[in-house]
DNA sequence: ATGAAAGCGCTAACAG
DNA sequence: CTGTTAGCGCTTTCAT
C-alpha cells in the first residue's frame, strides 16, 4: 500500500559506492567529487530519497528540535508568537514542537516530559497561570537550555523575556493622566503572575508620580473575562463618585466594562476613558478603536528564540541567565483620548 | 553543565541486569518480576531516565508522530482546532508536529518534507488558499496516510473531513429570508477554495428555492478582509435598491460592512440584517452580537483526528478515501433578528 | 524470568 | 576522493 521508505543504503547499492560516500554526497561534503554528488542526488530526487530525521537524530546525538510549552493557542498573542518563533526557527534549520498546558501545571509537566523525550534541544516556556512550583523547570535546565517568555517565573536565575510590562502600565497611566483623567479605575489579574504584578505596580507608580492617591476600591482583581469586566465595571459605577477612565491588564475585560458603560449611557471616551493590554483584532475593529499597549508579539518571539539558540550554540559553556525587556509601545485610539474641546490647553 | 542523558544501559550496569531486561520493564512486559520491575523503575525515577524517542522510534520504525499542516496559526478556527487535535492525540500516546504553510503553496510543500523527514505516521492538511497544484499530496500518501479538513482539495480520492458548507449557507440564507429579508447580499472568498464555492452554491440554491432571484451584483468576491467588507458594503449601497441584509463568508467582513452601514446611520438589524460564518470571540462580543454559522472547531479537529487514526491503524491494508461531512449549527444572534414589532406575523 | 546479540538508518573516524 | 567499520539507544528475536 504504502511505499517502502527508501535509505541511503538503497542508493549505495544502486549506485555501486559506500553508503558514507552517499552520506558525504548528500550533506554536500567537500571531499566527494561533483560527478558522484550529481549522480547520488539524481537518484536520491528520481527515488523520493527523504533522510530519517530519527536515525540522524540518534547517531548526531542531536534532534535539531525545539520544544515551545505556551498555555494555549488561542486569543490574539499566542498564535502570533508562535507564528513567529516557527518561522524564524524553520528558516535556521530546527524543527519545532509546540505544547500546549491548557494553563494547568499538571499538564505542564508531563509536556515538558514529553519534549524532553523527544530530545529537544533546547525549550521556551510561557508559564501556566495556575503554576506555582518550579521543581519541574530545574529539572528541565539540568538537560537542555530553557528560556521563558512573556509568563516567567519570578526566580531571576531563568533567562526570561518579557515586555516592560511595569513601564507600560506607567505609561498608560500617564497617559490617561494627560487626557485630564483623574480617577483611573484598574482591573488587575492574578496577581501571583508576573505580568500582572508589574503592570500593577506601574499603574500605581504613575499615579502617584503624578500626584494622585492610589485607591485600593478602585482597583479590580479578577480572571479578566468579558464577565468579569462587566462586573468590575458594574461594582465601579456604584462608587459615590464614579472613575472618569478605565485601564485593563486584558482587552476582553475592556470589552465588558464598555458594555456596561453603554448600557448605562456613559460615553467612551467623552465619560469613561477606556484603555487596555494587548492588540487583539478586536481592539482595533471595535467602535470606537479601543486603546492598548501593544504586545508586541513578534519581537518577543525573535527575541526569545534568539536567547535561546545562543544558549544552545554555547554548547554546554555556562551562560549566565538574561532577562531581556522589551520597550513597550502605545496604540493610541478613540477610547482613550478626551475630545479636542474638552481637553485642557496648555 | 548539562546533565548527561542516563540510558537504559547506565540503568542495567547499575542493576546488573541486561539491557533488555531494563527495556522489558519499562514497558511493563509481563514476562519480567514484578521485583525486577520494581528496582528498574525506581532507579530510573532517581536519575530521572527518559526513553530517547529517536533510538525507540528507529529501532521499531515507528515516530509515533502525527504532522498537522494548517495555512497560519491565526484567528479563531485554526488554533481552536489544532486545540482540539493536540489534547486529543496526546491522549492517544502521540506527539504532534505543527507547520504553518502560510497560505503559500511552496511553503506547504516545504512543510510536507519536513514533516516526512520526521517520519510522521499521518498527516493532517488544512491548504494554503493559493495551492492549485497537488503533486505535492501525491507523494505524500504514497508514503502515510493522509487526512483534509476544512480547506480540501476537490478531488475525492483524498480523505477529508469539513463543515457541509453547502447546508450552512442554505440555511442560513433560509432564515434571512425567514425574517423577512428579500435582498440578500452575499460577501464570498476566493472561489477556488472549495468552501467558498460550497458556501456559494447554498446561498443561490436557497433563494431560488424560495423564488427570490439570485442576482450577480448581490455578490461580492474578495479576501473577506475588514477592509474588503467595507469595499463591498460601500458598492452595495450606490445600487438604485439597497439590500436589506448582508450574508459574509467570513466574519470579518461583516465587521467591515457594519462599520460602512454604521457609518451611514442604517441600522442592524433594522434596516440591513448581518449574518457571517465562524464564531470568532468578536462575533459574539459585538453589540449587537453577529448571528453566524458555527465552525464546530472542537467536532471538526476530533473528526480529523479519528480518520487519520484509523488509517494509520490499518497499518497500510488499503483504506476506501472517506468524506465526513458535518452538519452545521446557526448561531442566532441580535444582527439577523428583525424586531418583534415588524416581524410579517403567521 | 533473564541474557546475548543483532540491527533500525545514519554519520564520523580512520584507512587507504 | 572513497570504502570500511563502529556505534548512537533502543527493541526484539532467540537462547537459556
Amino acid at each position: 500500500m504504502y511505499n517502502r521508505r527508501v535509505s541511503i543504503a538503497d542508493l549505495a547499492q544502486q549506485l555501486n559506492v559506500a553508503t558514507s560516500t552517499v552520506s558525504r554526497a548528500l550533506s554536500d561534503h567537500s571531499d566527494v567529487s561533483e560527478a558522484t554528488k550529481g549522480r547520488v542526488r539524481q537518484l536520491a530526487e528520481k527515488l523520493n530519497y527523504r533522510p530519517n530525521h530519527l536515525a540522524s537524530g540518534l547517531r548526531k546525538g542531536r534532534s535539531g528540535t525545539l520544544g515551545v510549552l505556551v498555555p494555549h493557542l488561542t486569543g490574539h498573542f499566542f498564535p502570533e508568537v508562535l507564528h513567529t518563533i516557527t518561522t524564524e526557527a524553520t528558516k535556521a534549520g530546527w524543527h519545532v514542537m509546540i505544547c500546549e498546558s491548557n494553563e494547568d501545571e499538571h499538564q505542564e509537566r508531563k509536556n515538558l516530559d514529553l519534549l524532553l523525550n523527544a530530545q529537544v534541544e533546547g525549550v521556551l516556556v510561557s508559564l501556566a497561570s495556575s503554576t506555582r512550583d518550579f521543581g519541574h523547570f530545574e529539572a528541565v535546565r539540568q538537560q537542555v537550555p530553557l528560556v521563558f517568555f512573556d509568563r516567567v517565573p519570578e526566580d531571576p536565575s531563568f533567562s526570561a523575556v518579557v515586555l516592560d510590562d511595569y513601564r507600560g502600565a506607567y505609561q498608560m497611566t500617564a497617559h490617561l493622566i494627560e487626557q485630564g483623567r483623574t480617577r483611573i479605575a484598574y482591573f488587575t489579574g492574578p496577581l501571583h503572575v508576573s505580568v500582572f504584578h508589574h503592570r500593577l505596580r506601574g499603574y500605581r507608580e504613575a499615579l502617584l508620580a503624578h500626584g494622585l492617591p492610589f485607591e485600593a476600591q478602585l482597583v479590580h482583581e479578577s480572571d479578566l473575562s468579558v464577565q468579569a469586566g462587566r462586573q468590575g465595571m458594574a461594582q465601579l459605577l456604584t462608587l459615590s463618585q464614579r472613575p472618569d477612565a478605565v485601564l485593563t491588564a486584558k482587552d476582553v475585560a475592556a470589552v465588558g466594562a464598555r458594555q456596561v458603560l453603554e448600557a448605562q449611557g456613559l460615553g467612551v471616551p467623552d465619560e469613561v476613558a477606556l484603555a487596555s493590554f494587548s492588540n487583539a483584532r478586536f481592539t482595533e475593529l471595535a467602535a470606537p478603536g479601543l486603546t492598548s499597549v501593544d504586545q508586541q508579539c513578534a519581537a518577543l518571539g525573535r527575541a526569545a528564540l534568539r536567547l535561546l539558540l545562543e544558549q544552545v550554540r554555547a554548547a554546554g559553556r555556562p551562560v549566565a541567565p538574561c532577562h531581556l525587556l522589551l520597550a513597550p509601545r502605545l496604540l493610541l485610539r478613540e477610547s482613550s483620548q478626551r475630545p479636542l474641546h474638552l481637553r485642557k490647553v496648555g
